[in-house]
DNA sequence: CTGTTAGCGCGTTCAA
DNA sequence: TTGAACGCGCTAACAG
């Protein structure tokens, strides 16, 4: 294997000299900078990021970590856009992702889960499907031991952002399109489930707008779960004109739910998931473009490697009206 | 960041002493061993892997390739199992897997690829979704620079393995008993793409099958695309008795197109995936444990980095009967 | 601006 | 059976 060592004798520099253009120090002559860069093209050379990481104890190195919940299915292709996104972006920022599932580590004090990245030269950690109730989570996050990045949350402190769509104005205005398209006045209302940071905005958007449309609003708590969707629609939906759901996991329950009890009520949902094409009914959505969170969520770890500090980021969405032909492919 | 060397101070013995208790060498006392391992719990002490990496040379890092075709989309499932059962598995055996999205590095050829991964102290690779397509795969694999582990393929050499279940039988099988199910005799098998490895096993069970059944059986190529499948259904499935499909996606093609033409014709899929619960019907199929594969692939690298020899490793599966409401949650 | 030097944490000879 | 010493490839002072 070529080494930093062979760039520097072909190059008749020093090995420190080296280093310092391959990351961009100040103080380098641009005419040393190109006999440098001349000879790591002809060597082919590929700076070992290993011995860097060892070296300089600062890796950009960053955890990837994935708090499936079992219990959703439609999450595969969610969790599955972030994290091609995440480490797709990573690949070009030069920053080395090593993704885990939480479960595997969720037996582990956040103290050990600290030392064992530690150890292992993490210095960043992505952390997706993070709910409220992970407490172990928000210690490794104020521990301030790593650079954090949370899809999905509203946590931010001096080393952590987080990053997602507008959740509250999202929610707001596809309910209220769907609303005046087919002007509905009673609104049952299907929430995600109650840990997960999200559903608070979506829920608290859904207050803000029946009160200015004076809508008559139902909620209940669908838990994210289509059965309880498809539970709750059989119950409740009968006298109400529609029906708004926090996922479209559950927009597909409350649809199936409408199905069986052979009426019709416009149903709405959110994410913009493949899978809601296969009802076979054409629904409102909000579509979130989850490889661009996930590469977004790396950007801003860049930012916090760099020193700057955390703050929230907001990425745009879109609203769709989707249709099982319009998809399959 | 406590290390080696804490560790010695603190039982009293050299550095390399250490070393050889945490590696497992011979020639070392019990009486020093259970002084160093007394020392590492109370010090709560983690070995870098990284600076193991640097000074061996042997990492057990594996680069894992996620080859993903981005026209499927039950694969985002598949994938997803795959991957969770591979990292949680190499979170065991105490390998460090990397995940890349093949897409990201297919601009580079063999040989970059080849530098870089080496550069980055990959000593293995695991491989999903492979095709036969994909030259500069074979390449990485018969420079035999890494011990590489690839799913769902056939390429096996010195320091290559391949893990999958016997597509062949349980291709055979499903067909076998859903045709005797039925009572059937022209069969429409609607094959997955060309250049995939499975699809050729697939293939030559259902030409064994029509042959030991003595059927009339049509094959054509449905790309592993829903739609396609939806197509050739349209076009031929009218006067055969059963719809045989290579994959979930392309079977609930081939049902959305029945209940158009208003027929009923038995289907018959492959994988098992939870997205074909959503077409509303039951069906046969063939279900993989996928997040098992990924374990078992894993395992398998494990053996090779030890130095034992590349094997083709066939898996255990599942015939069963999928229904919408035995599925959703 | 450039080169020398001292580690980073660990594995691995080679003497003792 | 143990330990001292070297080096993996690189970064970071520091001296020049």
């Amino acid at each position: 294997m070529i080494s930093i060592k062979d760039v520097a004798k072909r190059s008749g520099v020093a090995i420190s000299t080296v280093s310092k253009v391959l990351n961009n120090y100040p103080y380098v002559s641009e005419e040393t900078k190109l006999k440098v860069r001349q000879a790591i093209h002809e060597l082919n050379y590929v700076p070992n990021t290993i011995a860097a990481a060892l070296s300089s104890k600062q890796s950009g190195r960053a955890a990837l970590l994935i708090a499936m919940n079992p219990r959703t299915q439609a999450i595969d292709e969610i969790t599955m856009q972030y994290l091609s996104g995440a480490i797709n972006r990573a690949l070009e920022l030069n920053v080395e992702v090593v993704t885990f599932f939480l479960s595997m580590i969720a037996h582990m004090s956040a103290e050990e889960i600290i030392r064992y990245l530690k150890s292992q030269g993490f210095d960043g950690l992505l952390i997706i499907g993070m709910t409220k109730d992970d407490i172990y989570l928000q210690q490794l996050i104020e521990s301030e031991e790593f650079c954090t990045v949370v899809v999905d949350g509203i946590i931010t402190n001096k080393h952590t952002s987080c990053v997602s769509i507008d959740n509250y104005t999202a929610q707001y205005e596809i309910a209220k399109k769907t609303i005046i398209e087919n002007t509905c006045r009673r609104v049952l209302y299907i929430a995600g489930r109650r840990n997960e940071y999200v559903t608070d905005e979506r829920v608290s958007a859904m207050r803000s707008l029946a009160k200015d449309m004076d809508l008559t609003l139902m909620i209940r708590n669908g838990e994210s779960s289509e059965k309880k969707a498809r539970e709750i629609t059989f119950r409740y939906a009968a006298n109400k004109d529609i029906v708004i759901c926090g996922s479209d996991l559950m927009a597909i329950g409350a649809m199936n739910a409408l199905t069986e009890m052979d009426i019709f009520r416009p149903v709405c949902g959110f994410d913009g998931v493949t899978l809601m094409g296969y009802v076979g009914k054409q629904m409102n959505t909000v579509r979130q473009d989850f490889a661009n969170i996930g590469a977004n969520a790396i950007l801003e770890l860049k930012r916090l490697f760099d020193g700057e500090a955390g703050k929230r980021v907001l990425l745009p969405y879109e609203l769709v009206k989707l249709y099982y032909l319009d998809i399959i492919r």
